[in-house]
DNA sequence: TTGAAAGCGCTAACAT
DNA sequence: ATGTTAGCGCTTTCAA
């Protein structure tokens, strides 16, 4: 910088000047131009580090995600980077630093730690869970935390959610529309907030519709196919059998109609079966399940909005908001007649 | 940090001796003890953007992956992260800077000026194509560039990839071994050497063998199902069929799936079909499938490898290196006699 | 409209 | 073993 106000023979404070966005129009027009002109020809480049240090301000957002091979978490965060990145209106694009923190392990303190010696103007939290609370709840009193995909009961913090409860009422009146008398669940993890509410959203609309809903008491340790296979094989040991299975994802339920073909049981015929997130392994199946889609656009959108208007005011009166999944019907949710 | 310096009567300059890992042994043992515990109550977080100014040196990795979905491509940079998280050497870890850039849109000089400007120490470039060359190598000027998973022939770069060539041959023999004598292949974009090296591979071993390869004359325009199954529709209305099919990866290999089922053709027996990478699809396939098992853990290890030695280093003379692939067979691969 | 000067928080070289 | 001093590259008053 300090070669290219020589060169030119202007102040290092004009090039500053004449190369921001915000602050160009201060600089005469023809010396404008002839410092972008003479920038771009030297190829030089801003140290953001020290514009980071003299401003306080990095441009930078923190991203938290547990499982980067987890689809719609993904999506999410793909679409809030692209969100974040194309934000023009101060000319300054925010670029996010991804950490990955798996499930439950109480890394997240770490990488809050790193964020915020890294100076980020704010933070994403996807997929938390109630034992990240108290690391989240102190990072929230430096910068703004914003909450998307799972929420957290214990802190009140800005959030981006879908409304799991809904649906997983929408599974539970989909299995009364066709029938069901007995039915199950395979749960996720409990120590997360959205299957929680998937759950309870669920048995309400059981409960009030008189319908019995088997209990195995147990939840699946992870999100995954292969502990939905372990609750599924609990479930097929049951003496009564449900005639339906909500999964409380995709994978969960693959793990149920693992279990089923190891039995000898016809997917999707022997027991209906459906799941959640509308991932791309539901519709390769050689039979496609039914699924709920998650409002990945709506969540991505809203959670850009919060970190937006948080860093441009912190006092900024936010509201969490949480969108409404959709059914997606491909039949195997129907019963069969006996 | 002044705060803390003064409240314990030391200069700041032991402060930052105390906490850092490379010259704590300069500070006596009592007050580099003091100095932790004082910090630790004060909260103190050390601002890592000053650091890096002044010592410019960010302990920061840019990585640019063309596509977050791809489970491939995903592992690796997992891998890579948590290899460069851990590095304690100099008890420096390294953050990685992630950017998705999508393929081949040309987008991949944005993110590296970014990276740049951010001060990167090392850039690691998974899933280039032969567009990236000149952004790439006019990277490599500044700071030390590492391929991964794709290397690009017009450049040389230190890489770490998989032996393609290899993988192709492998399903080729496998072929071979039974005793297909009519062959075809899904190629994927040829700007990427990736799938360049796999059907040279591939071909090579059929014409050696005097195999007939079909040529239908167009790729793939992405790695995708959906593009796999305009390919193998392409190659199912051709007047001879082949009687195996390799996929140069497994998502066209699905597409390709999907297009015998719509033809009224049996999967896995009416034409023998084998994919690459040993995604998840591949094995949850209600009838899994043969492939090629992708070596994520060399491939990311070297990659890690390579940046650490070279951030060390500029001057380090690297080797660029590839790893054997191997054959999953789950018996797509067969031939059913006539 | 531009320049001069100060300083963001840290670390490295040098001095003690 | 610790303190002193200088300065990384930028942006922002304030002054002209």
């Amino acid at each position: 910088m300090r070669a290219l106000a020589d060169s030119i023979g202007v102040d290092r404070a004009t090039i500053s000047r004449a190369l921001s966005t915000d602050k160009a129009h201060l600089v005469a027009p023809a010396t404008r131009d002839l410092i972008r002109a003479a920038a771009a020809a030297a190829g030089y480049r801003a140290d953001l580090m020290a514009a980071t240090l003299r401003r306080g301000r990095s441009d930078t957002v923190g991203i938290l995600v547990s499982d980067m091979m987890n689809e719609v978490l993904v999506r999410v965060m793909r679409e809030i980077v692209t969100d974040l990145n194309r934000d023009q209106t101060r000319g300054q694009e925010l670029t996010p630093l991804i950490a990955e923190t798996g499930d439950g392990s109480g890394h997240i303190g770490h990488f809050l730690r790193t964020f915020l010696s890294r100076r980020v103007d704010a933070i994403i939290c996807l997929s938390a869970t109630e034992d990240d609370a108290e690391a989240l709840q102190a990072a929230a009193r430096e910068v703004p935390v914003v909450l998307a995909v799972r929420s957290i009961s214990a802190i009140d913090l800005p959030s981006a959610t879908c409304d799991d409860g809904a649906g997983g009422a929408l599974v539970a009146r989909h299995f009364l529309a066709h029938h069901h008398r007995v039915v199950c669940q395979i749960q996720g993890p409990q120590t997360a907030t959205t299957f929680r509410n998937r759950a309870a959203g669920f048995s309400v609309v059981c409960r009030e519709a008189g319908v019995r809903e088997l209990s195995i008491g147990t939840s699946a340790r992870a999100a995954i196919s292969s502990e939905g296979r372990a609750v599924a094989e609990a479930i097929l040991a049951t003496p009564d059998r449900p005639t339906a299975v909500f999964a409380h994802n995709d994978s969960m339920a693959l793990g149920f109609i693992e279990a089923m073909r190891h039995q000898g049981l016809a997917y999707p015929d022997d027991i209906a079966i459906v799941g959640f997130n509308n991932t791309e392994l539901s519709r390769v199946l050689a039979r496609p399940m039914s699924t709920v889609e998650y409002p990945v656009a709506k969540v991505s959108g809203h959670a850009a909005d919060l970190v937006r208007a948080l860093i441009k005011n912190r006092e900024f009166s936010w509201e969490s908001k949480s969108f409404d999944p959709q059914l997606v019907d491909r039949g195997t949710g129907v019963k069969r007649p006996a």
